[in-house]
DNA sequence: TGCTTTATTGGTCGCCCACTCAATAGCATT
DNA sequence: AATGCTATTGAGTGGGCGACCAATAAAGCA
């Protein structure tokens, strides 16, 4: 990919090539997993050496910890937008992502990131921070339905919580059975949503 | 642990020293996790030479694929016994044990067998025929609670798939936010059962 | 008792990893 | 055009891993 004759230097400013190594390790850990996300592999990636990405990451952990936030912000404005146009048409356009196959790398991710937390205190925090932030966009698009009484829901913050555990139950079997798209675990996120908002079954359904 | 002097042989009888591989490789898998189940691991564990191990398993992939299906079948044996006093003390005791600390090691071991699965084809080839064994198992106790009239199910094996998603979204947390236990997520397999089986919220409570 | 079988040892090899650090060369400043 | 700062190189260390294999000794059999 990004290959220059060996030895050619390109001196770039810290902030720019910092940036540069988190959007890579980033791709990397999206695509083919965060233990891809290696000192080597992310300096190939750049046709640097790799004892410059570990100049910027003194601790591997970071930069794992780095790629996967970056990864997740991405997708997350991606799948719920700040500015939208209603809270229906947002909560269909989400559930249309979440459902299809582009949405297996995310969901891989996920499930690799908790995981590895397993090990990788510093990635832990980052998850925990990331739930949170997933959850918190969810409640808000919830009350802001339910304020113009679009949804009908007292709870908003247990229903963000809710839905989300459907989805990642949902999304647990994506690298074992992830051809059973038709099955009931597949509808379950969407109709749990419904429920939760007090619409009817199939509202929810893309457009 | 299990030490010996160094030199000395033991020498057993070929099925049962595979045996007492697989059970120490799945009581690793489930305590410390799957990429600790390394031959040299292992053989530590029982005082012998990592050789050895490898004899038994040429390839590695295939003790971790037989670590986890041990520690999973063992598990399932525990939590939904064939022989048991009736469909509905059983789910109790299931709902019980499962929304309980002691279930943890489970719920990481999960985790960490479907995310492996990503890169090992043999696990994963395992960790489907569990999730199936799992999901039948669930879909038998439901079929005889609806044959006696204890739960009114019109889709057992639906139900069953979808309590599953309930309690693998529940637990995909274990790693990040497991002292949540009290939060809206840790109750959502129990009475998305309840809803399932046609039962009056709390019914599946622990007596 | 001696012999054969084979379970087990004990080492080697190559691979990939994070981490360290002195030397080097690109760039801005003067 | 010379200088100073520092981003970057390039080589090295040590550790863990799976895989491989000839030599060895324990156990069953004659």
């Amino acid at each position: 990919m990004t290959s220059r004759a060996p030895g050619r230097r390109v001196r770039k400013a810290p902030a720019e090539r910092r940036s540069e190594i988190v959007a890579t390790a980033a791709r990397i850990g999206l695509t083919e997993g965060l233990e891809c996300v290696t000192l080597r592999r992310v300096a190939d990636e750049l046709g640097v050496q790799p004892g410059l990405v570990g100049h910027y990451f003194p601790a591997a952990d970071e930069l794992v910890a780095e790629a996967f936030t970056h990864a997740t912000m991405r997708e997350l404005d991606g799948l719920l937008p700040p500015d939208s146009d209603g809270p229906l048409h947002t909560f269909r356009r989400f559930f249309g992502l979440t459902s299809s196959a582009e949405f297996d790398d995310v969901s891989k991710l996920w499930l690799n990131a908790r995981h590895l937390s397993r090990y990788r205190p510093v990635l832990r925090e980052h998850v925990m921070k990331q739930e949170l932030l997933w959850c918190r966009r969810l409640e808000e698009l919830i009350a802001a339905g339910t304020a113009t009484g679009v949804f009908a829901c007292a709870d908003p913050w247990g229903a963000a919580i809710r839905v989300l555990v459907a989805i990642d139950g949902a999304s647990a079997y994506v690298n074992t059975s992830a051809d059973r798209r038709g099955t009931p675990a597949a509808d379950m996120p969407r109709t749990v949503a419904e429920s939760e908002l007090g619409l009817r079954r199939g509202t929810l359904l893309a457009s």
